[in-house]
DNA sequence: TTAAAATTATGCTTTAGAACATGCAAAGTT
DNA sequence: AACTTTGCATGTTCTAAAGCATAATTTTAA
């Protein structure tokens, strides 16, 4: 398939969400401008500090956002899939960056101009609805976990995150598979303590036969015990 | 002064921000719809999973958003000042509150139902902005307050909540003295600690001459230093 | 294939900060 | 004035989780 091809179908068929917001002339303008990136695993797509200048779409992959701490320690404060936006905050604030978002596995990314977002907000109502909408979501979410990471205890903080990895990428065919592989270290990060504690607590789930781990792979075997230990635990 | 005169006052100085944004027809339907309400100390403005339905504004006194915990242990998460804007997120993200907020000290607030707020957001798109510009630089706040209140030990987080509050609320007239006088309690919500380490730690502060503390007067004696213990230590 | 590096797993030690207890002082209340 | 309540201060104890060390396993690279 053509690049011009790949691009109109990825295009009209991926941002289904924004894409039916649109009239003809947005639509023209934003095929005229998208730009299709692809990144390989770890790979970094912006860093805090850095100026905002395009909204990012996830068409293919996963990304993490996240903050660098103190002695390097890493906190992930959203996940991404395929198709979402993300980048613009930082452009609305005025501000640059307050955090890092980088490729959990290889993924292609769509570019837009945040310039031309912006004139289409101001031309577009339910596209400032969209934005609005999703900086309400996700600020109630950042809200509640910062309740949750500084008062939950490490079982609980461990729930809850298994509990976010099944909200955001599902289960394999086999309907208990998490459908996302990722290193201890990255579960520790999710969930605010150190990957020594992030494999005891896995282990410690695996015996009380809530989880089963097999490598990286997690198989969530008693979900309801997840979100009770997530709530109270 | 009359209620009404007290009302138009009210808002044509107090509103500025925001009426400088709109037209005529539009000033009619906040004067027509605006009330006023006033709050004790203490007193809870709106709660925790409570729907949404007004526009709140700060006129006068010092607000607290917060959330309640585990163990009635409470996370500060914002605090608001005269003319503020709060109360909203949760109707834009369609969901109830997930946050509370009360009056730190007797305060004046004014409302706009919510769905008057979304008809001119539909039909002004500075208003729109607003809002965008608001909730997007709150989140940046949120997503640095999750690193920031997990990763920084105890006297940095304190350093970092007393220069919240100069920002917030700035000085006396004598440049020093922080204008707001909260509880040990609420130093300690604000920090996630105890109120017994707000305390500790308040005192160590004092005794190394970064502060000096006489009751709830809190003066700032050296900033830079606290600013350096906020960033580091 | 072997070597090197990274990741996972566990045991042991240390510690920051919570929990608890107690004493004072200030400020209302009767 | 006597009593009660509330908030501040400080010392002591306890524990959840970090830090560290080491080994086994897996992955990557050469």
């Amino acid at each position: 398939m053509s690049i011009k091809s790949t691009l109109e179908k990825v295009i009209s068929e991926d941002l289904a969400e924004i894409w039916s917001l649109l009239n003809p002339d947005e639509k023209r303008l934003i095929t005229d401008n998208f730009e299709i990136h692809t990144f390989k695993k770890n790979q970094i797509i912006y860093a805090e500090k850095d100026d905002p200048a395009y909204l990012w779409c996830l068409l293919k992959g996963k990304v993490k956002l996240y903050k660098d701490g103190i002695g390097g320690r890493q906190q992930i404060l959203r996940l991404y899939r395929p198709i979402q936006y993300f980048g613009y905050r930082a452009y609305f604030a005025n501000e640059p960056y307050v955090s890092s978002a980088s490729a959990f596995e290889p993924s292609t990314l769509g570019t837009l101009p945040m310039a031309l977002v912006k004139s289409m907000i101001d031309n577009n109502r339910d596209l400032a609805w969209f934005f609005i909408h999703e900086l309400s979501k996700n600020l109630g979410g950042s809200d509640t976990k910062i309740v949750t990471l500084t008062q939950k205890h490490i079982r609980g903080r461990l729930a809850e995150a298994l509990i976010l990895l099944i909200d955001n990428y599902g289960f394999e065919d086999d309907g208990k598979t998490l459908k996302i592989y990722m290193a201890r270290e990255d579960v520790a990060n999710l969930s605010n303590m150190t990957t020594s504690n992030a494999i005891r607590t896995l282990s410690a789930f695996a015996q009380e036969r809530i989880i089963t781990v097999d490598g990286r792979r997690i198989k969530i075997v008693d979900e309801a015990k997840l979100r009770q230990i997530s709530k109270f635990g």
